[in-house]
DNA sequence: TTGCCAATAT
DNA sequence: CATATTGGCA
């Protein structure tokens, strides 16, 4: 199944009629993704299990070049199982969950890649380039005979590409980022967003749209990547823009990919899967109290093949969140909590003043649950 | 304007 | 029912 460095030699427009195979149990996101893909002139064959595709990957080897595999909370265990089965493939792991755990593990167990979800035209667009990547390598062990020539032939088709691209990717992507100007901090690199570079751009990690006129003021659709449990960086809020929501644990104990991830097997099984009309695919966080893995993401269609953004701006709190808002308190004294305060302290983006100021009072007041914790978080008094 | 609280919404 | 948001008031 493997692209032979032959093959893409007398491949001809390369890219084009790459066959993807596409396994995701979400039939609407895998619908995107190949609506997406097929406008590329990518052929995509989509499985809504692994069982499907993995019979399917065996019994006509050769018939994919690369997958795209989601692994949410509920199927990771078997993502993971069809992408140590599939080594000979170059897979792609997709997710809107955004835990390193899992990432780290994917990459581990032999991914390529690994691809937050929602994937844009550009994220799907570079995927060639693990194929390309693959065939080196198989031919390069062998024999590096035939691999230099075919390395100029990829980069002459790559060159080709780039300007057959700037010319017909007037439609396209791109071109419509202008209209996200005001609001905060917008850090990356918004300028290489164009064709498959060399690099994959999937690493941004606070990126974020309003297409809609919609987002006002503090209203924030954001994404952000939250490190450890270290203070003094910023994180951001996940400022719910839709209505599924899913809790995750990436768990499955296995093999040697504990060496590289530390993760704990608190499987916190509550899915709740409610799908609905319209695409949008959410977050989740994980949380790990003794080794904090503690990531969180939003993750919100952007305007290509989406419609209708709702943003509800809702604030989850949770357990990381609510202990930047402890430790802002501990920091600040009980004398200094005061919601801007502690609003600054947190350094979250995304936050509200009033957000911080209804959890204060949540907090102190009547929820018992989070008094509690709040109480035992607390190293004073 | 900021903080706090009650009412209301999800 | 718990919890987050809205809105009003100090």
């Amino acid at each position: 199944m493997v692209c032979t460095t032959n093959d893409l030699s007398a491949w001809k427009d390369f890219p084009k009629g790459l066959r993807v195979l596409l396994l995701d149990e979400d039939s609407m996101s895998a619908a995107e993704i190949k609506s997406k893909l097929e406008a590329m002139d990518y052929i995509v064959y989509t499985f809504c299990n692994e069982t499907e595709a993995l019979s399917a990957i065996s019994n006509e080897p050769g018939s994919f070049h690369v997958a795209i595999v989601e692994v949410s909370m509920s199927n990771s265990s078997r993502s993971f199982k069809f992408l140590e089965t599939s080594k000979d493939l170059p897979t792609i792991m997709t997710s809107s969950i955004d835990c390193l755990n899992t990432m780290m593990k994917c990459i581990a167990l032999g991914a390529v890649e690994f691809l937050r979800k929602p994937l844009s035209e550009d994220k799907l667009r570079n995927i060639w380039q693990h194929v390309v990547h693959k065939a080196f390598n198989a031919g390069g062990s062998v024999q590096s005979k035939s691999l230099k020539p075919v390395k100029d032939s990829v980069v002459s088709m790559l060159e080709l590409k780039d300007g057959l691209e700037e010319n017909e990717n007037k439609n396209m992507e791109k071109t419509e980022n202008v209209s996200q100007a005001q609001e905060s901090n917008e850090q990356q690199s918004p300028a290489s967003d164009k064709y498959p570079a060399p690099s994959t751009p999937q690493l941004k990690q606070g990126e974020r749209l309003l297409d809609d006129g919609d987002c006002q003021d503090h209203i924030n659709c954001l994404i952000e990547k939250e490190s450890v449990e270290q203070e003094g960086d910023s994180k951001s809020v996940e400022t719910t823009c839709a209505m599924s929501e899913e809790t995750l644990q990436a768990g499955d104990p296995q093999s040697f990919t504990e060496t590289v991830i530390k993760e704990e097997d608190d499987s916190t099984d509550g899915v709740k899967s409610e799908n609905n009309m319209c695409p949008n695919s959410q977050n989740k966080d994980t949380l790990n109290h003794s080794n904090g893995c503690a990531e969180k993401a939003s993750s919100l269609h952007n305007s290509h093949g989406t419609r209708a953004n709702r943003k509800k701006m809702k604030v989850d709190w949770t357990p990381e969140l609510h202990r930047k808002f402890v430790q802002a308190v501990e920091k600040l004294g009980v004398d200094q909590a005061i919601p801007s305060r502690i609003l600054e302290v947190m350094k979250v983006e995304g936050l509200t003043r009033h957000n911080v100021a209804s959890h204060l009072q949540v907090r102190s007041g009547l929820t018992l649950t989070k008094f509690v914790s709040f109480c035992s978080d607390r190293s004073h008094f």
